[in-house]
DNA sequence: ATCTGACAAGAATGCCAACTTTTGTCATTT
DNA sequence: AAATGACAAAAGTTGGCATTCTTGTCAGAT
């Protein structure tokens, strides 16, 4: 059996940890090595080395490792019941949560939320609404306003939380 | 000159924000709407009901109105300059930030930052770690563990913050 | 119809002090 | 080379209380 993986110099090196900041994060089981040696020493598999980077990228976003605690569990949990390839994959760490983008939605890690807002929604509702009361004003429908919007559509926000 | 836009009512429908607030947001300078009738009546455009909706996914979401003052106006200030069209836009609104995804890539709204983090580079990063120091063990390159990473790449989390 | 003003409940924030967590550094061990 | 232990500095959290912000509801004005 070889001992595949990464060593914590190579993890740290990789996402910009510190060593200390891998041993405590080990001690404390925010994020653990998949395997280890024979000889108790730590390798961080690829999958490790997201969730280090995510934490990571979450602290240097100004996230504390105690809001961090609640994602980078869940997410390594998610991780692998993921069907589709990894590498059509993004990560995006904010403030103090990791947001999973996937073939074109979002996911939230921590609960695996759907959070991505289609983007003809907002249109839509609006077009509706203007049926169903129609005003005075007529040129409510033109979209084509000074605000920049274009024919073709806009941004949308929207969802279900 | 005819009046166009949404009325109090509409934009509240739309965005399913109440009456309430949209008096109060317009009154404490949130989300002002881009004109207004003679008779001193709100008249909210398309890039304002995105700017509402978006305050009200936040508030869905969990963020004080407090937290999401940081980011609306910006928000607003920022959409009419993007130059391409907004249909491929996307907002995601989470905890106390918005998101905007726009073709391919990632701003935060408050500061237009970019966000998005290149799928190849944890990839990158590791192959060239692995590179300089070649390891005893040798099956650290094959990135097809137990974990479910597919062959194709992995996720990746980076950035420049 | 839509806005404004006024009252009140509920939520969020700021501040302060005690306490806990996190990280660096360095010495020691395996 | 890598992990552990110990000490200390820096940073983050908690709880309580006063203050401020948000929102609903309702009455009145345009």
């Amino acid at each position: 059996m070889t001992s595949t993986g990464f060593t914590s110099h190579q993890a740290a090196a990789i996402t910009g940890a510190s060593l200390r900041q891998l041993s405590y994060w080990r001690k404390t089981g925010l994020v653990v090595p998949s395997s280890q040696t024979k000889g108790g020493h730590a390798r961080y598999n690829f999958t490790d080395l997201i969730a280090l980077k995510a934490v990571r990228q979450l602290i240097v976003s100004g996230a504390s490792l105690q809001r961090i605690r609640q994602n980078i569990s869940s997410l390594l949990r998610f991780l692998p019941t993921l069907k589709q390839p990894l590498s059509e994959m993004s990560l995006v760490a904010t403030g103090d949560l990791v947001l999973v983008f996937h073939q074109g939605s979002a996911f939230e890690a921590l609960t695996g939320q759907q959070w991505i807002f289609e983007v003809a929604q907002l249109e839509r509702e609006a077009a509706k609404i203007i049926d169903k009361n129609p005003e005075p004003y007529q040129e409510v429908l033109n979209f084509d306003d000074e605000a920049g919007s274009s024919s073709n559509g806009l941004a949308q926000v929207g969802g279900w939380h």
